[in-house]
DNA sequence: GGAAAGTGTAACCAGTATGGTTACATTCAC
DNA sequence: GTGAATGTAACCATACTGGTTACACTTTCC
């Protein structure tokens, strides 16, 4: 099950860019988005984390951009709240069988050169080019 | 939850390829990839009905490859097992938001751009790379 | 100082994907 | 016909996801 917490990332990042500067609140982000308040913060306190947004507490407070949107890249988004790879190794194979006792490196190439790929793409993506396809 | 299943067809792959010709049935794979032979038979059907192995039925059957295997790559054998991709869409934007409306459209660019990258880097990978990193 | 508005986070639930298992119909070689 | 093997349905436990409620904490404003 593919998360979307990317998708609800990049639809956030998207309005508060619009906003700016205005510091924008969960549940004004959470109307567009359509989805439940809290589902935005756990998305908000990820991107924060990363320094992509910064967020103030209290009264009048909310998120904005911590970057103009051409600096930010859709990377940092993507390692922020997609944490995984593309497809998991199986858990333990067989030592004795000469496949299954050297499978896993082979496997963790594999990886390295997906989200290698991922990452090259990923980065040549920016806020910027979002707004410009809005 | 990112799934094993690639992983899995890949060390299966690698056992027929080793078989060299020889039938290998479910219950010899289930053993190196430490696993129940249904598992296997499920991940088999898949990968059969891509023709990158043959499947034969009834006493001393199995599955084989059904090419050589610097003629298999590692793209069809993703593809055949593992259909979605790298993140979900969320559900129901806002239509009357400007960002909610369109958002969609962004979001499916980026998934190609992701998609088109993950697809090259699997079509330069063979089974043959995969046994000689053995 | 207190009220109001907001975030941060824990806890719980429903829905769903995954892998493991059993069971059984079907197919094929001998 | 018998035995060995696949194909597939059914069911279960586990885990992840998103939605929801609840509440502590922070900040602004009066």
């Amino acid at each position: 099950m593919a998360s979307s917490r990317f998708a609800v990332a990049v639809h956030t990042l998207a309005l508060l860019a619009r906003a700016g500067g205005q510091p924008l609140g969960s549940c004004a982000i959470a109307r567009s988005v359509n989805t439940n308040p809290v589902v935005i913060r756990r998305t908000l306190c990820a991107l924060a984390r990363a320094r992509v947004i910064r967020v103030r507490r209290g009264a009048g407070g909310g998120a904005e951009l911590a970057r103009a949107p051409h600096a930010i890249r859709l990377l940092e988004v993507y390692l922020a709240v997609n944490g995984g790879s593309t497809f998991a190794l199986h858990p333990a194979p067989r030592r004795r069988c000469p496949v299954g006792r050297n499978i896993h490196s082979v496997l963790c190439w594999v990886q390295g050169e997906i989200d290698e790929a991922v990452r090259r793409t990923l980065a040549e993506i920016t806020l910027q080019d979002v707004l410009e396809r809005l």
